[in-house]
DNA sequence: CCTGGCGCATCTACCGGTTCATTGGACAGG
DNA sequence: CCTGTCCAATGAACCGGTAGATGCGCCAGG
């Protein structure tokens, strides 16, 4: 920098003040500069300035994984908020495990962002309290937290899992079951968790058992893990009518599965999912989901940090903001009517 | 850090030694140390650090989205690689626009990363100026270029073409067609092009036209874009007996498409796409793909730069190294053998 | 004509660590 | 016992910018 400002003829703050301010230099000496610039190649440092000005300009992500469409989803609708305003996502990887969660948060502090994003429900006493302590903006999202630590920006998804079980009362159903992972000491999947207890509480509701929820193997589920835990939920009831799975992932294995079996979705069993993966609309039957818009969350959010950025040291980010952006049940083929107790089973 | 060296009761340099290099601290003094960390809950400035050591520990990637599972899967397995390192991923995504990878390219370059990996083929020629200036590793993936920048890993795209033209044709089948996008100035997906280039190459030395080669929409591509080009192929060439897709995901909405106009796959028409996607094992028919390892890619890439990091100053980044990781054809049940002429249709 | 006010560019002091040269002390050899 | 050598701990300079205060020149008002 030192060598443009010789090279322009000009003050090192003259430099500076091109770059991050053009309008309060003069137009002559700016051009000058500019061509200083280019004709240098010089690429600012960044480091440097984030060291002087305490502003890095980086907004930290912390995912379970970027291998689901939905994290990545809402990962690039953050990004895309965040790029106008010259913010660069830092993303981590907590791949469902709440002690890598306090590492990448400690880790992630020590690069000194401008705010955290967290994706995780729940976080260990450590991690809780370096979040609050950051004296950055927080936002928790993927869910509505009781307790929020600072803002947040979800959907409820006890209130999904209520939704679904609705669902499949409606149609008359009776022997209800639903499919998802465990959530061991390691890894944890709180919200599909928190999908199936709201699953739970309606068929209790209802009178019926939640003795058909089948939790198998661990977060983050696959394909292959549909079709485990349908087929262990098919040993155990083989008359089961109807199953939730806690995403369309899960459902797509158990519709494929049930294919390989003979059995007919949604005529002999109706199955339904969540997240409304690209797969659940376009596989044949489209698969019965929970939609929610997983990019708008990161957009949310995004336009949410932005504006706190901007208000900095206004009164605004004295009031931690909820947005709960909802969801939305989408009836598709593989949920049908159940049919009268006369008929084929 | 100077509350930290007075509350030890040692100088500010120790401080630094204790986290930087434990051993050389006698016990005793790093005991002092940690425990004056604790207490006043320090969190280092890796920002001050990077400036004056001139080492960020960033690693910036730049792909053309998160979106796509295979990239997720690379940059998952890049992460992995650095981890141990402590290196920091910094993920950059260009859309498959080559203005937005330049952009990209300059405002990673002012954070001063340690490395860069890109996965375009094809620069513009300002964005290639600042990889060869950076005076940092550079890695291209996703392809074995014919002029590599620096280092690579990566496959023969081109190869993967030719060896689905093959496998089509031993199958018996002549009308073969094939599915991609467009490359227009805007949206490139060279990678993409080069499958389909590699694909006609060999159709055209069999003597068989590749007219049935139909380009359409923009990259990325998704479900609904294979039952799009799907669709014009099929009005083209109702006769089409086998066709190659450039990604899973186009080959699944094809065969989606061909379940809801009544066509059998492989019955009537041999289907096949590229990346082995976990739809692609998972659904039924399970589709014949084209495997490369997508982790795999990014673990080797990280591997590859960890070795550089170490032997910094050591003579080994004279030599850029390529690493082709080559591909594996899965056959599966959307591909047969034609059928004689004799045949239904 | 002199002085105060205003705007643009400059000057100086850091930001929070690390590097490197220096210093003090311990040990061994003369 | 004194001195030279080596190691470990220390202190000062610096990494490359930015914030905030200062200086300088021009214009308007007294």
């Amino acid at each position: 920098m030192r060598d443009v400002s010789r090279l322009a003829g000009v003050s090192q703050m003259t430099v500076s003040r091109v770059l991050a301010d053009p309008d309060l230099v003069s137009e002559a000496t700016r051009l000058r500069v500019m061509k200083a610039i280019e004709q240098l190649g010089y690429v600012p440092d960044r480091v440097a300035g984030s060291l002087s000005s305490r502003r890095t300009n980086f907004v930290t992500a912390i995912l379970p994984t970027l291998t689901n469409s939905n994290f990545a989803d809402t990962a690039q609708g953050l990004a895309e908020a965040l790029r106008p305003a010259d913010y660069q996502l830092l993303i981590g990887y907590t791949m469902y495990k709440l002690a890598e969660e306090e590492r990448i948060i400690r880790a992630m502090l020590s690069r000194r962002p401008d705010a955290i994003v967290v994706a995780g429900m729940v976080h260990t006493k450590p991690a809780s309290e370096m979040l609050l302590r950051a004296g950055i903006p927080i936002v928790e999202i993927w869910d509505v937290p009781d307790k929020p630590i600072d803002h947040a920006v979800g959907f409820s998804n006890f209130e999904v899992g209520r939704a679904a079980a609705r669902h499949l009362l409606s149609l008359g159903h009776r022997r209800i079951g639903a499919i998802g992972s465990r959530t061991d000491g390691e890894a944890i999947d709180l919200r599909g968790e928190s999908r199936l207890a709201g699953f739970a509480s309606v068929l209790r509701e209802a009178g019926i058992g939640d003795e058909l929820i089948v939790r198998e193997g661990t977060a983050p589920v696959s394909h292959d893990h549909g079709a485990q835990t349908i087929s262990i939920l098919l040993e155990r009831a083989p008359d089961v009518e109807a199953v939730f799975a806690v995403s369309d992932i899960s459902a797509f294995g158990a519709l494929m599965e049930c294919h390989r079996r003979g059995i007919k979705v949604p005529a002999d069993l109706s199955l339904m999912g969540f997240g409304d993966f690209d797969i659940a609309r376009q596989c044949v039957p489209a698969i019965t989901t929970i939609r929610v818009d997983a990019a708008q969350i990161g957009r949310l959010t995004g336009e949410m940090l932005v504006r706190l950025f901007n208000e900095e040291g206004g009164a605004a980010d004295l009031q931690p903001s909820t947005i709960d952006v909802g969801f939305t049940l989408v009836p598709r083929q593989t949920t049908a009517p159940a049919v009268l107790e006369a008929g084929l089973s």
